[in-house]
DNA sequence: CTTGCATCTGTAGTTCCTACAGGTTTTATC
DNA sequence: GATAAAACCTGTAGGAACTACAGATGCAAG
């Protein structure tokens, strides 16, 4: 498949996708004739999994690791343990962090139901000290 | 209390903290006889909240929206209503792919318990198409 | 009163994209 | 098979969200 269809089926810009071949993170794809660049299904899982780490908050040099850690042979046993067990801790948080703030928001949402604007300071229960 | 204090409660850097109050996604806070900055409790509250969403992959812009929402008064309710629904959509999403993380982590902690390097290629079955 | 640390303003650099500009390749149409 | 439109190419410049100085000022302790 051409970068238009990989970019669909992706959600990520044609840019992004020759951005990160530059930066290394994807690996440089095989090309037509043209050098116009060609991908497989292989591909679109990888570039699927970077791009929801990256809205899931998650640098591009942390990807890079996880890439290299569910790859597998990179890392030592102890390595793998150590880096999954951090990544888990932050994982767990973020959880944590989301249901709060959907709590706040389907307050603020049902506070509307009945035609009032909301008023009240919800966020001083959530993500306070 | 001064700005250091104010950063190290907030987890957030200084230069973070002056570049916030710069884009006006912080207010500008009252000042000593000497010039420098006085905050309190309330704002940390208020950096905490920005701190924890941009970790969760909410942009300032995004961040900049929910603040007046849950501050009420900026948006009629059907705004209010249309904002947060969008956004509950997106909270949901984001907490079922940190529950896939969350497990493929695990598995991969799991599988290195016994002294085994993994090496099956578990992404392949998450965050696929 | 001076030494040292925190803060100040301002600017330049980094990361992660995003948007052209100007040129080539492919594909659809006549 | 000519040609026009769409998709692709490389390269560079711009934007968002920080981050890291440099050089000056404030302040508390010895």
């Amino acid at each position: 498949m051409l970068i238009g269809t990989f970019s669909e089926r992706t959600g990520c810009h044609i840019e992004t996708i020759r951005y990160y071949e530059r930066i290394k993170l994807l690996p440089k794809p095989p090309r037509t004739e043209g050098r116009h660049r060609l991908y497989d299904r292989e591909q679109v899982k990888q570039l699927m999994f970077i791009r929801r780490s990256r809205e899931l908050g998650f640098s591009l040099d942390e990807i890079r690791i996880l890439l290299l850690l569910v790859d597998g042979k990179q890392y030592t046993c102890l390595e793998v343990k150590t880096i999954t067990e951090a990544h888990l801790e932050d994982v767990k948080r973020k959880i944590a962090d989301l249901r709060r703030l959907q709590k706040t928001l389907a307050a603020i949402s049902g506070q509307c139901e009945g035609g009032l604007v909301p008023d009240c300071p919800i966020i001083d229960t959530l993500f306070s000290e």
